[in-house]
DNA sequence: TACATTTGTAAGTGATTACTCACTATTAAA
DNA sequence: TTTAATAGTGAGTAATCACTTACAAATGTA
């Protein structure tokens, strides 16, 4: 991976993530990446190419966010571990995850099936403790924590500590 | 209102909702619609006066949908109306928000500022019934109608009924 | 050194973009 | 019936779009 080529890259997801994938030129990301624009067409073939390298990287950090909670066992562990997650998405990774939520909206929108295991997981969590009905409330967990992503990612409410408070105490964490 | 500028209205919410706002070409909107593409200048005076132009509806019908939570005493009554907000979307309504959610990620995204009468009554609800923190309570239900109304736009899933049951005892309701 | 590959650029390309303009058709008041 | 306003069209427009091409600079590799 060239110099030039992670300019490129951090240019096209600032400028998707604030401005919109469609929106957004490749004169532009060429521009703010001070490359020429063909550079992007020689590494990244097109521009769909360029949005895959980035989304790509994305990919890869959600698969790690993933990761602890699957490796766990405890029901009430993957239940809080879950719940946790946008609460540790840092600020370095709000553009990249900006993109992607912008993106689910399109009509070819980057697959979410990654957290399909994690749902899998949640349910046999709840089906454990003894729940009513584990796979409504994995649905109602992942809800929550797309809810709780938008609004950190859109208004960063000030009181987020607070928040996971009160949603662990509805779980007894 | 002439039929043709209906027809105009119609296409062009189609095409935002399922392509995106940016990707939708004015002369597709007018192909769509049945009429010429300068119909649509004159009538809206630009493509950004066709978008608002919808986005008025909506914002009307947001606005309608929150007016019988706002009317509402009961404390318990504002919890179980809130919640059943997103249940209560109808398929008719579907493109129309989808469009309003995929705009909420553009940087001159489109203020959901209507919603912050319906969360300081909630937060008076929640203060009534005697929770610890209602701030972070009304927090809470809002990220959770948030990402339900997410969920049901993109994906549907087959149990709603179980889901809003799961959410309601969670409230006593 | 010689040569081959990769990295990079500048100046294009045709297609598409939002939007305008000159014009006609329709409607409605006088 | 004349007149004025509105509704509607189709052929433009300059600018911008994603992308290509011909070529030079840098880098490896024998």
């Amino acid at each position: 991976m060239t110099e030039k080529q992670e300019s490129i890259l951090q240019a096209a997801l600032k400028l998707f993530a604030t401005e919109g994938y469609a929106s957004t030129s490749t004169n532009k990301v060429a521009k703010v990446a001070g490359v020429s624009e063909g550079l992007i067409f020689r590494h990244f073939k097109n521009k769909e190419g360029l949005l895959n390298a980035i989304m790509g990287q994305s990919a890869a950090a959600a698969k790690a966010m993933m990761a602890d909670v699957i490796m766990t066992n405890e029901p009430k562990e993957i239940i809080r571990k879950t719940l946790e997650i946008p609460f540790n998405i840092g600020k370095d990774e709000y553009e990249m995850w900006r993109l992607t939520y912008a993106l689910k909206w399109q009509t070819n929108g980057y697959d979410s099936s990654g957290f399909d295991n994690v749902k899998l997981i949640l349910r046999d969590a709840f089906d454990k403790l003894g729940y009513d009905d584990p796979a409504a409330e994995a649905e109602l967990i992942f809800m929550f924590i797309d809810g709780a992503a938008t609004s950190f990612l859109l208004h960063e409410p000030t009181n987020k500590g607070d928040i996971l408070s009160s949603i662990k105490s509805k779980y007894n964490l």
